[in-house]
DNA sequence: TCTGGGGTCCTAGGACCC
DNA sequence: TCTGGGGTCCTAGGACCC
């Protein structure tokens, strides 16, 4: 893990944020799709081009709603390795501006251009302009002193847009917006605040740090007390792992068979193993994620004794959690069922060759071996243990650090 | 608004340990 | 003996984000 350790005070960091991502890329591959309204996805939208944001649709509202507010829109399913692979392009233009990256998802990322020797417009300007020569996408990008404000910029400059809150200008730029803004405000908590008659980012910021916590608790509510006034330490951080892994299928409202159940399940885990070997991590807790009829959700998890990447481990695992949720199942209608995969850690298998002695203890000498090995990698580092005969050779193979910094 | 798939972080209670 | 304080881990739920 690499932070930027350096708190300038100048405006030099950089959110970059791809348009309609996905929407933009189906317009590059596809002259036709340009300057038309284009909704990726079928049952609900994965993304619309900015053509049809204009008629009213927006990301996650449903096939059929969008349909209506833009009938002339083109729909075209999402084609998921080709947004990877230009997203891969875009990081690594990113990579190439300056190695402090911090990425958020497939489209967007913090970069902080302290310490490059130019001002940050400029490396703003040059960074959009090799994107859109290099990959071919329009890009966002938002400039400031945190991470917050130039997340805000960005958002307030879309689309294809470049906006810089200088130090001194931030108040301004900040007090007028909607609480929605804030980062960590969602339906839930502006509900909340608007019964107060808090709107605006200012409103919040006049707010005594101690109302807001016993408002919304002690960690949302120093939080927000920080952003609305401008206050946000975090630096950009590389170099940050996953920390969980999941897949899931929606089943719609037909009622589904045990049989029918178990097959899912067995899929999902299937693909998620797969993910993991190839990411070269383990898990160690196995979460299943039900949803009913009503929309309510039930999580039910389990922590094994050790961390595995083997697929029937984990299929074990979560077939006993749907089990017990049985009567759950049978009698509130499922509708969507996933697994997730938590307490990720890289999966480096250190071999470890200890000579015996023939004329020692070596019971004793292994017990000793054991605990040094839990000693120094954890108490359930150890997962494997092989005996070997003599003149075989011992291997020492220690897996290389990931360069996907989101895998 | 009748709703997909992928994530992150926080809270809170209970078990267990020293 | 009925009793403090602190820490970690596990489970479940919830809010939020793209």
């Amino acid at each position: 893990m690499f932070v930027s350790g350096f708190r300038s005070g100048r405006a030099t960091i950089l959110h970059a944020d791809l348009d309609s991502f996905y929407a933009s890329v189906e317009q590059r591959d596809d002259p036709g799709l340009r300057g038309r309204p284009v909704i990726v996805g079928g049952g609900v939208v994965l993304a619309a081009s900015y053509e049809a944001k204009a008629h009213g649709v927006r990301t996650a509202m449903s096939g059929g709603q969008a349909r209506r507010l833009c009938p002339r829109a083109i729909v075209v399913p999402p084609r998921m390795s080709a947004y990877t692979e230009a997203s891969r392009a875009v990081f690594a233009v990113f990579r190439a501006t300056t190695p402090l990256v911090e990425g958020l998802s497939i489209d967007e990322a913090f970069l902080d251009v302290d310490g490059l020797g130019r001002p940050a417009v400029d490396v703003a300007v040059r960074l959009r302009r090799e994107i859109a020569e290099e990959v071919g996408l329009p890009i966002t990008v938002g400039v400031a002193r945190t991470k917050f404000l130039a997340k805000v910029a960005s958002a307030v400059a879309k689309p294809d847009g470049l906006l810089v809150v200088p130090p001194d200008g931030e108040r301004e730029f900040l007090r007028p917006l909607p609480v929605r803004r804030l980062w960590g405000v969602g339906r839930v908590t502006a509900d909340k605040l608007a019964r107060f008659g808090v709107m605006t980012v200012g409103d919040v910021a006049d707010m005594p740090e101690a109302a807001l916590v016993s408002l919304l608790g002690p960690g949302a509510g120093r939080h927000l007390h920080a952003l609305a006034r401008g206050r946000d330490p975090r630096p950009v951080r590389t170099g940050a792992r996953r920390r969980s892994m999941g897949a899931q299928r929606a089943l719609g409202r037909r009622p589904r068979t045990p049989r029918e159940l178990d097959a899912l399940l067995v899929a999902l885990v299937d693909r998620l193993g797969g993910r993991l070997r190839r990411a070269r991590r383990v898990c160690r807790t196995v979460t299943l994620r039900l949803r009913f009829a009503d929309f309510a959700r039930a999580t039910r998890s389990h922590t094994l004794p050790e961390a595995t990447a083997e697929t029937p481990v984990i299929l074990d695992a979560a077939r006993g959690l749907l089990a017990a949720a049985a009567p759950l199942v049978e009698s509130r209608g499922l509708t969507l069922i996933g697994v997730s995969l938590g307490n990720l850690r890289d999966d480096r298998a250190v071999q470890l060759a200890l000579p015996l002695d023939r004329t020692s203890a070596a019971g004793r000498d292994l017990d000793g071996a054991v605990d040094g090995v839990r000693d120094r990698f954890g108490a359930n580092a150890i997962t494997r243990a092989v005996l070997l005969g003599r003149d075989q050779g011992p291997s020492v193979p220690l897996l290389p650090d990931e360069q996907d910094g989101l895998d």
